[in-house]
DNA sequence: TTAGAATAGTTGTATATGCAACTATTCTAA
DNA sequence: TTAGAATAGTTGCATATACAACTATTCTAA
């Protein structure tokens, strides 16, 4: 006896999908305008700057930006590649790495916002009124 | 004078992020686990089987799935390669193609809906109430 | 205490995506 | 008519992602 999804729940996807896909793509392409790295590097540098400068397990960052630990181990190589972020051994769990954003992390973060947030503000913003953004949210939250 | 976007804005395109990647993970997943190909093969046959027996050019195609022309490219590779699909030399435009579903594309059409949409059910629509869908494929059309 | 299960993270391999350059054909304006 | 621009699609290359197998460490229960 399985449930069949309504029509409408299936045209709501079918848009989340859609619109996702085409304010995604806008996005990154402003970062890629302007020399910028993509909006992952983003969220990853945000997370840490939250913590700084106590740092985030590996596991506790994928887990924010929901990344599994085999994409994270590289996007975290590439990161630190480019001197934005450095893995410490965990003195507490000896399997385990500390993840501490840089310097340099920080100035990133300061130049991609501007970027992102008028990305955000171009292609998302001006199309709804702040009521429109906030049922948004609160239907999206509960997924 | 740059526009700021509103916190309002930022929070829900966060959510639209989030949501869509949980969702979109957990269909992927139900597709791989029952031995079906990835979701963007189903577009692909959906649209051309809407379009059956005409077919389709495949930038229009491109179009109606918001895929670039050279992974569209790549990914009508695949699904002939698989026999799901045959291009056509076009007669009206020697420089594009047409691209058709076979009878096996149908066939891997009918066995993936179920799957698919079960999934959507699943993870999607027992967390709304059709009314809360509807609201929300309102404001993503807007996007 | 200690063997086996569980967890944290890395790496090899296959596949998918993005970008730029390319071929072939059609359109357009002198 | 015809040279140059535009369009449709493909391909080489670099990068990103997914999956499975791996190492190293910690946890747990006899």
């Amino acid at each position: 006896m399985r449930e069949e999804p309504t029509q409408e729940s299936i045209e709501a996807w079918i848009q989340l999908h859609r619109a996702h896909r085409l304010l995604l793509e806008k996005v990154e392409h402003a970062l890629k305008n302007k020399s910028l790295p993509p909006l992952a590097w983003y969220d990853v540098l945000l997370e840490l700057h939250r913590e700084n400068p106590r740092g985030l397990r590996q596991y506790e960052l994928g887990e924010k930006i929901l990344l599994n630990k085999h994409n994270l181990s590289r996007l975290i190589d590439r990161l630190e590649k480019n001197r934005l972020v450095i893995r410490h051994r965990c003195k507490e769990d000896g399997r385990g790495n500390k993840i501490r954003i840089t310097h340099e992390g920080q100035n990133l973060l300061k130049k991609m916002w501007p970027v992102y947030s008028q990305s955000i503000q171009e292609n998302f913003g001006v199309l709804l009124s702040s009521d429109e953004s906030s049922a948004l949210s609160a239907i999206l939250k509960k997924l």
